[in-house]
DNA sequence: ACGATACGGTCTACACCGTAGAAGTGTCAA
DNA sequence: TTGACACTTCTACGGTGTAGACCGTATCGT
């Protein structure tokens, strides 16, 4: 019986859970930029080199942060409806980006391998396998709709999706108008953007791109009045 | 007339445009990891300080840096058919995405707002307004196609849409068949994973998406003649 | 019971980083 | 000349990650 103790003998009353555990809330809390193994260290009143004794590196720890974040998804289960389940996994990604907002970068330094990822992974490729797409295109779109995803998650996270600021509206504004009427045309709703509704009107439309992609035999939503 | 000189006085030879060009290049080859202003120092044979006497913080050259980039964004005129526009800015930011992959994350950080991204702007709104959606719709999708398409180019530059590796392809036909049946069935796709393909069909699946979702009276194209 | 071994933890030291502040250095206007 | 000013450099400070040596203790084979 190699783990009879449940605590393990640590001098100090330390696991190398309890480490990350810390080292997570710290850099959640904090941000990558007030986040160092030293200041680690100091909030755990541990030395430095302790925490690299454990983890061997503070890129190995923060690939165990990303990793810890990911095993929080909290994934519905699925519906049976392909369409909704990517909807619900896009969902279930944005709830962890919102919780998380500050570390949700790391997501893209450390493509997750973990198993909370292979779970949600496994939604989305059977979302799309029910499609009936063949195999090919159901795997790039699969892997393009966790690019798409997190790729808006990172940009809202990151703050490109917020309502207009005073200064970013003066700037649009002083633009000349005949050259971008467009842009000119939508400030006011940039001002009173809705991210919300913007992230699901941008996976609503992805969706929907996919199925008139696929099978355009199956009926059309009840709120489509129109059919191509 | 304050410029009359092209060169303006610096007692060596350098123009702060020299040495953004100089920084441009040493991070473009090194990635962020490889760059420090003691080593653009170096390689220019110039004090560091000189540089951020120039640029004020390391930041706000990183911001130059950026901005820089993007003035290389190659936009090809309007179409005049809103889906061939959003296809063709989706390409032009892939296309600046392949040239320069270590910095492509810069535009993440540093929301740009160039008049490079103004003129590219202009022409996804304009293709979004000319869908005929309200303008509150056309905000939100025009945010979430460039979150999106950055998303995704940022993706593929991480590493994150490569083809299988062998270790990979490993790791996920150990999973248990039974309750990973999806992602067994496309292991295989993903080993001959194209990247081009999955970028075209999920811009694809954005636009149909958005075409469903507003003018269906419009006549789809055949991509018989294309123009370009 | 007793070394051997391994491991958790610490300490010191090194190389590197961004940058504040002071001190040259040169060129131009008055 | 005398400033004024922009440019460049030097020095120094506080921060970073981490390699390498060291120490105490717990476990194990004998």
């Amino acid at each position: 019986m190699p783990k009879s103790k449940a605590k393990s003998r640590s001098p100090r009353g330390l696991d190398r859970t309890d480490l990350l555990n810390a080292a997570f809330e710290l850099f959640a809390s904090e941000g990558e930029a007030g986040f160092s193994v030293r200041k680690l260290g100091a909030a755990l009143d541990i030395d430095p080199m302790t925490v690299l004794h454990h983890f061997g590196s503070k890129d190995e720890l923060l690939r165990q942060i990303a990793d810890r974040s990911l095993t929080t998804l909290e994934l519905p289960p699925s519906t049976g409806d392909w369409r909704q389940d990517l909807r619900i996994v896009a969902r279930a990604y944005r709830d962890l980006a919102h919780r998380y907002p500050r570390l949700f970068h790391l997501h893209f330094r450390f493509h997750a391998t973990g198993p909370a990822d292979h779970a949600s992974s496994e939604v989305v490729y059977r979302a799309l396998l029910q499609t009936g797409l063949p195999a090919e295109a159901a795997a790039g779109l699969g892997l393009a709709f966790y690019a798409f995803v997190l790729g808006f998650l990172l940009a809202e996270t990151e703050g490109l999706l917020l309502p207009l600021s005073e200064e970013e509206e003066g700037e649009l504004r002083a633009l000349d108008e005949a050259s971008f009427p467009a842009t000119h045309t939508l400030v006011r709703a940039f001002k009173t953007l809705d991210p919300d509704a913007a992230f699901e009107a941008a996976i609503g439309a992805f969706v929907d791109g996919i199925e008139s992609k696929c099978c355009s035999a199956r009926p059309r939503r009840p709120d489509a009045k129109l059919r191509v």
